[in-house]
DNA sequence: CTATTTTTTGAAAAACTCTTTAAATCTATC
DNA sequence: GATAGATTTAAAGAGTTTTTCAAAAAATAG
């Protein structure tokens, strides 16, 4: 069954949130501090997260910022305030929605299907592409059902080109992307890796898929 | 998420931006410097540029006739002047939308997203006549699905006859586009370009499409 | 700590593109 | 059809970008 974490620290109300999400055949963890709520997001396999803004440990936003730091899980906000200030700040924080209390529960349950459609929808996390496939959560590349065992580097632009299948990516995009914006002339850096790439993906096939575009960048089509 | 480039130099409307721009679920970012702007949209994949006509390092004119020598990227100008004459200048230069100041954000995000629509379905930006075809995504130019394997300076001068289909391109303004503005007499180049594109475009077909007005320049019609 | 893998760097080779030169061809006009 | 200016063409060399190789540096695993 799918689990949610409601990070709260009125206790009256993270037990009536159990109570009905639990009722919405949801199952909730509960915790009122911040710093175990993020311990927990790493522990469980959580599809969403209700975040209270202010809790008994400190600011909700940090430790919305802190999971944003592994995890692009939704996060909806839940705060008595209604200031439009919060709200920036939230969503500043990474978070994806925001309810202010009190709120009809009926409202925040559309709000975590809502928020929740495109996560469930994609269970597996593909990119594909004739026969060339990166799996996102398990990070393994594949041509023809082949294991291509590519380094990290080497999946991170595969995967940039992949995404973008179709259309040109200029050097300079992946090196920012991929290496901080660290930009300098004679930088052979992509060079290097397209060339460890096509060894991997390419040379043993004919149809070659990652094409260099003279003086623009890389694409895959 | 969809990034927007804010190019403005008057900081409180800049950070004005920020915050409404990611309250309405944009990713954002900031500069002052036209230069800057131009090195950004190579670098990074945005959806649309709000570019301020008045910066402290130069026109706004400038800048997006810069970035349209290598993107179609939709471009708002955005300037506290109201002439009829300056509007022209910038729909000149390239721009897609035009909002002056002061103005509502509501307007400006409805702007955003009539000018994103067409680029959101993400159909190639192709550019077509009678066979002869560019994509702009993967800068690859077609005769009847025949694929022409033309060099950048051939695809600009290609690129150029096409978009003014049906009218003369002075030889003058080639090099001006094409060569920032470096003509001196008894330059050939543009014919050398236009011999080596007639033996790709039109060598191998009857209908021959890349025409020579004597005195003047090249045509497409 | 050591061994192994991965990432980065530099330099040279290869591939490709651009520019120039010069000669040939074309076209309008006398 | 002769002339002059404009255009086309071919070829060569200069200039750039990309690829490749090898080795050093950094990161990671055992």
């Amino acid at each position: 069954m799918d689990k949610i974490l409601v990070v709260e620290d009125d206790t009256s109300l993270s037990q009536l949130l159990e109570f009905q999400l639990k009722y919405a055949h949801y199952d909730t963890d509960i915790t009122p501090k911040g710093e175990e709520a993020i311990q927990m997001v790493k522990e469980n396999n959580y599809i969403l997260i209700v975040l209270d803004l202010m809790l008994l440990d400190g600011s909700g936003i940090d430790v919305c910022k802190e999971i944003r730091e592994f995890s692009d899980i939704p996060i909806i906000m839940l705060t008595a305030k209604d200031s439009i200030n919060d709200k920036i700040l939230a969503f500043n924080a990474g978070a994806d929605d925001y309810l202010t209390k009190p709120f009809e529960f009926a409202e925040l349950l559309a709000r975590i299907k809502a928020n929740t459609k495109k996560t469930k929808s994609s269970k597996p996390k593909l990119i594909s592409h004739r026969g060339l496939t990166i799996n996102l959560d398990t990070y393994v590349a594949e041509r023809d059902g082949k294991e291509l065992h590519l380094t990290k580097k080497e999946l991170q632009i595969l995967h940039l080109l992949l995404e973008n299948k179709g259309k040109v990516i200029r050097k300079e995009e992946i090196i920012n992307k991929l290496w901080q914006g660290f930009y300098e002339e004679n930088n052979n850096i992509v060079s290097v890796y397209i060339n460890y790439l096509r060894k991997k993906v390419d040379k043993d096939y004919s149809e070659k898929l990652i094409e260099n575009v003279r003086g623009i960048g890389y694409i895959i089509r």
